[in-house]
DNA sequence: GTAATTTCTCAACCTAACTTTAGGTCAAGG
DNA sequence: CCTTGACCTAAAGTTAGGTTGAGAAATTAC
């Protein structure tokens, strides 16, 4: 028992207030592991609500899915995860969460100081300075997301 | 004179540290505006280099193209933009920011509390509940980002 | 006066995260 | 039995933010 039959796609949409196609699409980046009745559909378990849920607020704190995926791994796909289970994640998350604010924090002091002495107009403006931002790379889209146009001279 | 013939797309390009072809996307997008040279070549304003470096400051807070050509409105393009300029068009993201952070860090205090008490597990954690964010709606990229398939009685 | 760069346009391609569509199957009700 | 609604698969479409490529014209360098 235990597996008590599932739940289908369409009441696990519902509770967790996801598109159905959006939750067959978490199941094929690997997210969610149904197994299939005998017709053929997918069943699911109850706490994969809870799973959604949690990708879905993963997904707010800016990873990407294949992150999430990782972040996952350690809730045990078989058995209902426990508060001490999420707890772990979660204290994973923490870190991110902290680091993505202290960034946003020194981005907002900078251009505190920014406003106050109009140096956005001035070479020494750490906001302004373009050639510091392409120095320390890998921050907004740049080249699509994965450095490819650079040197490259040797790996 | 002022304008003193302009520099090449090339040269903006290093400057700022973009790609060429990011330039000339980002001229689609509406938020440069070049003049031509004689050979139909594109030239810009040396000041573009600081207007492109606000595009890659504001991405990185998380604006889309078309909020931050909103934000560049009130950059005078035919004038090299003056501290006063940019400290007035700074305050506008101050403010975005602020809320940025502020939701960042609700976040991460409900994250904080379910850690604590392990309630991830429980149906009353405001982190946890799925009725609540799909209630408030517009978060993550819910429905394609711009909430399609809702009424959908109609057509 | 060439040769080598740059730049031009325009269309196609790319990733992420989904949705939509088309053509069928399964399950429940009357 | 028949209809209705939920479900299935596979492929194509969508949006954002660009990149890549082809073929031609303009600029710059020698």
């Amino acid at each position: 028992m235990a597996k008590s039959a599932g739940v289908a796609i369409g009441y696990l949409a519902e509770r967790a207030g996801l598109a159905v196609s959006a939750i067959r699409y978490y199941e094929a980046q690997g997210l969610l592991e149904p197994w299939r009745n005998s017709g053929g559909q997918r069943r699911f378990h109850r706490a994969d609500i809870r799973r959604l849920s949690f990708v879905m607020i993963a997904q707010q704190f800016g990873f990407s899915l294949p992150e999430i995926r990782g972040l996952l791994k350690d809730l045990p796909g078989g058995r209902t995860p426990t508060p001490a289970d999420w707890a772990r994640i979660s204290s994973g998350f923490r870190s991110h969460l902290d680091q993505r604010i202290e960034t946003l924090q020194k981005l907002r002091d900078n251009l505190d100081g920014c406003i106050g002495c109009g140096c956005l107009a001035l070479p020494n403006c750490a906001l302004y300075n373009p050639q510091d931002r392409a120095a320390q790379k890998g921050k907004g889209p740049r080249y699509l997301m994965g450095d490819s146009p650079e040197p490259q001279n040797g790996s």
